[in-house]
RNA sequence: GCAGGGGUAGCGAAGCGGUCAAACGCGUAAGGCUUAGGACCUUAUGGCUUAGGCCUUCGAGGGUUCGAAUCCCUCCUCCUGCACCA
């Protein structure tokens, strides 16, 4: 018997599809259409089983549609637009080792680090190679003609240009500031794939107070403005540096030097910044603007020099850090007694009990703060020392307490993160105000209900994903769409700017309908008036070459897209800018169709990603374990749950597969005896067709692998294992097997219909099977449950008694039981009222038997015949299992029911 | 803070008002096969039980129902995303 040997199969068939082009689409008019796509990759690195993950529940259901005579588009693009391939590039530039280092790992070598340096684009092309590989490798079925890059494709910039100009002209294009994570060694924004620490941090905007102490002004920042007539005292750190900074307006501000640094990212008024002796006004006295009350100011070692502007104003009643030093200055200094401003009923001590609860380190602190602020946040209310803010809720006091110190001119805003950030290339990271930044008005209302109706009306799977693709859309705030670093296409109208990557890549599905096309059209005869002609139908035909007829006409074939598969993390960007730009420009019968929506794949629990080192190479594994088995990762999950997968499920897998193989070969030495078991296979096999199709629609992969693999294979052995040996049946299972298991492991599937069936390839229109209604057989299969249930109980009889058994009896219930139990199911479908079942019926102890209890009522159609003959033709099994005698005969005892035969054992 | 989704056997998970320990996969144990290991096959895998039985379970508590993991309420707890970044 042979081996499975995947390479083998694999390299053979993989040969023959693209011999044929199978992956190749073309406009075909008479067939069907479906347009699949998975978003662009982001060629940084080698792909690993995460990816493989997504691309092969794309795959899987791309093949599916083949099989049921679709004309399938599956294209994929890459995406070189944005900040990381910059990024690297630059480190790369500076010769930095870990750098260096990540990219000799995944196979580059010197020359094509060099070239990595000088520029990214090589990074990118590098390594978007090596997905072409790989994907092929473990039959991803891409046209690959159709493959573009963004925006790095000229073509493809113009189209951007004419998307961004649409938008423009629509009204969905505005400008305004923006404050954003710059690193300000590399002098580019700062997202979370190019943070090596604060991932998932944002900016924060502080209130600045100005206090004045004699010709100078000391700017405290806070996050609780509301707080300002609760001051006691100005906290500086006496072993900060300082400075002095002089504005443009004449104000003279004292802060610390990192804020000197930091400010003119966020404005440009500083003039001059000296150098300034904090401790020469330790102690002094500095002016609340609000009420004009004289404070201390006091040294406070806590306050961090390097968050905000180094000057902090102390609230003792309401902020734990303030309160504990504040009364530790006390004991040896006079002070002010604090003042409470704000109430929270029935909790008169809350600043005392959060300490003694959290504990007066730093630590504790910081807990007892967050744990206050809350508190009075959602709970307290102003008193009566807050003057024209007395009485008001905290919770919506913050505006009008901005407004009081603006009206008082002591008011400034200033940004900070709101936890330390660090680049990857080891500068901390800070914020900048952009200024005259573009964005897309994504919070228009009109175009949020059109999108969310459209959201309802598509075939988004799982169900689940509908209320949060909603929620997105309906919480979406305008989107900053230009950048001024990194990789991009100009923004047309303001060339300064570059647009960002996340707003080129939202309606690019389209550009695959005629991305072979477009390649060879001039660049100056791709105009916007083109793209209204492909895109939008406007214009007239009679002014466009044939050229560009051949791309309106391929456009209209497959667009609208059909189907989008990603990972969840996309649905609040991509997947809402996504389907409300189509909303924005496109006609509504182009709008998007269905999406895929996926989770990740986690390792012990952790999510599978680069950074954690818990990833295998998708060529590592495919050499290792073959396509077909690597593919078994798509079914580590039914939704968008994260799924665990065990790379020992494959070995599983495995075992069975050869079993099939197995029984391939020997097909011609099966019999043409036809039994009541081959009814049994046929029943159960035609009913898998089913189920398996529903969760192939679904891409309930986890399902569908269960039904079209496992239970398949179960059944089979079952058949053989109650004594099937007809050649036709198992043919049949066989070819059922490699039908249904084709989109999940195409190659060998295809071996087996190949060996077995010979003639046109699975890989090709409308092979999928249909159900044949005369092989349902609910009894049959009903009957061959009772056998396993009466096999299940023999076993525990045996084990119990302890006895080895030489003779046992089988008997079945006699034909009366067997009509009245049926009657009484048909009627338990019905009520469950036991007196209305009973009605009607002669009371018997078999009756109340079956009436005991409603949870336990006759639930299955079972035959007396059948029965029989199932025990009769299987009793040489029996025979067999138990090496004892067997008899099967009709049985009077009460202990013989219908489905439940009476067992005896000798 | 805002939003979304969970808590079922050793693990991953199915089940979403009615087949009485719960699909399927993995793991574990025993037996078989084998020179041995691996692989493979069979059986078992909540507890008790010398005749197919009983008891106890689906995060916790309460409710609706003849009947609830499944519906309703309260609580505990875990995970994920939050934008200028692919």
């Amino acid at each position: 018997m042979p081996r499975y040997e995947p390479e083998k199969i694999e390299n053979k068939w993989r040969k023959v599809y693209n011999e044929k082009k199978l992956y190749e689409a073309n406009l075909n008019e008479k067939a069907e259409k479906f347009f699949i796509t998975v978003p662009v990759m982001y060629p940084d690195g080698r792909l690993h089983t995460g990816h493989m993950y997504t691309w092969a529940r794309a795959d899987i259901f791309a093949r599916f549609q083949r099989m049921q005579g679709k004309n399938v588009l599956f294209p994929q693009g890459f995406h070189m637009t944005g900040g990381p391939m910059a990024g690297m590039s630059l480190r790369l530039k500076n010769g930095d080792e870990k750098a260096i280092e990540l990219m000799k790992k995944q196979g580059a070598n010197n020359e094509d680090i060099k070239k990595f340096a000088e520029n990214p684009l090589e990074l990118g092309l590098f390594f978007g190679n090596t997905y072409k590989n790989d994907f092929d490798l473990v039959g991803i079925s891409i046209d690959w003609r159709r493959n573009f890059i963004l925006s790095y494709t000229k073509q493809y910039s113009r189209f951007v240009e004419w998307q961004f100009r649409t938008l423009r002209k629509l009204g969905y294009v505005t400008q305004g500031s923006h404050p954003v994570v710059w690193c300000p060694k590399e002098n580019t924004s700062l997202g979370d794939h190019d943070r090596a620490e604060g991932e998932g941090e944002s900016p924060l905007e502080f209130t600045i107070i100005k206090f004045k102490i004699g010709e100078f002004i000391l700017p405290a920042a806070t996050l609780r403005p509301e707080t300002v007539y609760g001051v006691s005292n100005i906290w500086v750190n006496k072993n900060g540096k300082y400075n002095k900074i002089t504005l443009s307006n004449g104000e003279r501000w004292v802060a610390s030097e990192e804020f000197a640094r930091k400010l003119p990212y966020q404005s440009n008024a500083a003039e001059k910044v000296e150098e300034f002796d904090i401790t020469s006004i330790i102690n002094k006295t500095a002016i609340n603007p609000i009420n004009g009350e004289e404070i201390p100011v006091l040294t406070g070692e806590f306050v961090k020099t390097d968050v905000n502007t180094g000057v902090v104003m102390g609230v003792p009643m309401h902020a734990p850090f303030d309160y504990y030093h504040y009364k530790k200055i006390g004991e040896t200094t006079k002070l002010k007694e604090a003042k409470k401003i704000i109430d929270v009923s029935g909790r008169e001590t809350l600043i005392e009990d959060a300490i003694k609860k959290f504990g007066s380190d730093e630590k504790g602190l910081e807990e007892a703060t967050k744990y206050v602020y809350k508190t009075e946040f959602n709970y307290g209310v102003l008193n009566d020392k807050n003057g024209v803010l007395s009485g008001k809720p905290t919770k919506d006091t913050k505006e009008s307490a901005i407004d009081l110190i603006k009206s008082k001119k002591a008011y400034e805003k200033f940004y900070e993160t709101s936890a330390v950030i660090v680049c990857r290339c080891g500068t901390k990271g800070i914020i900048k105000l952009v200024e005259n930044q573009w964005f897309i008005r994504y919070s228009d209302k009109e175009l949020k209900e059109k999108s969310i109706e459209l959201v309802q009306r598509m075939d988004i799977r799982p169900e689940e994903a509908k209320a949060q693709i909603t929620n997105a859309i309906y919480n979406m705030e305008d989107k900053a769409a230009t950048r001024n670093g990194g990789l991009g296409t100009p923004l047309p109208w303001d060339k300064d700017w570059l647009i960002e990557p996340l707003s080129d890549s939202t309606i690019y599905m389209s550009y695959y309908t005629f991305a072979h096309l477009i390649k060879n059209i001039k660049e100056d005869e791709i105009t916007d008036e083109l793209f209204d002609y492909i895109l939008l139908g406007n214009g007239n035909a009679t002014d466009f070459s044939d050229a560009v007829k051949e791309m309106k006409k391929e456009f209209d074939y497959w667009y609208p897209l059909d189907m989008r598969v990603t990972a969840k993390e996309l649905i609040t960007n991509h997947i809402a800018f996504f389907i409300m730009t189509h909303v924005a420009i496109f006609n509504k019968e182009k709008w998007p169709k269905g999406l895929g929506i996926n989770g990740w794949i986690t390792v012990n629990k952790q999510k599978m990603s680069k950074s954690k080192g818990n990833t295998m190479t998708i060529d590592y594994i495919v050499n290792t374990y073959g396509a077909d088995s690597a593919r078994l990762v798509a079914s580590a999950s039914n939704g968008m749950d994260d799924a665990e997968w065990d790379i020992q499920n494959i070995s599983g897998f495995k075992q069975k597969i050869e079993f099939i193989l197995d029984i391939t070969e020997i097909l011609a030495s099966f019999s043409n005896e036809r039994k009541l078991v081959d009814e049994f296979l046929l029943s159960n096999i035609n009913r898998l067709i089913d189920s398996a199709e529903k969760e192939y629609y679904s891409m309930k992969y986890k399902n569908s692998v269960n039904y079209s693999f496992f239970k398949l294979v179960d059944f089979i052995k079952q058949y053989i294992n109650y004594g099937g040996n007809n050649k036709d049946t198992i043919k049949y299972a066989l070819t059922i097997f490699a039908k249904l298991n084709h989109p999940f492991f195409p190659f060998v599937t295809e071996e087996i219909n190949n060996v077995i069936n010979g003639g046109e390839l699975l890989e090709k229109h409308a092979s999928w099977p249909k159900m044949i209604k005369g092989y349902d057989n609910e009894v049959i299969e009903n009957e061959f449950d009772v056998v396993k249930q009466t096999l299940d109980d023999i076993n525990t009889l045996i084990k119990i008694t302890k006895k080895t058994p030489e003779e046992i009896t089988i008997g079945i219930a006699e034909k009366e039981k067997f009509d009245i139990y049926n009657k009484i199911k048909e009627k338990a479908d019905i009520t469950r009222d036991l007196k209305e079942i009973r009605q009607g019926l002669q009371t018997s102890d078999f009756v109340n038997k079956l009436l005991k209890n409603p949870k336990r009522l006759p639930d299955r159609k079972l035959d007396y015949e059948k029965e029989l003959r199932v025990f009769t033709e299987l009793s040489d099994k029996f025979k067999e299992v138990y090496n004892a005698k067997i008899h099967i005969e009709e049985s009077k005892e009460d202990k013989a029911m219908p489905g439940k035969p009476l067992i005896l054992i000798k």
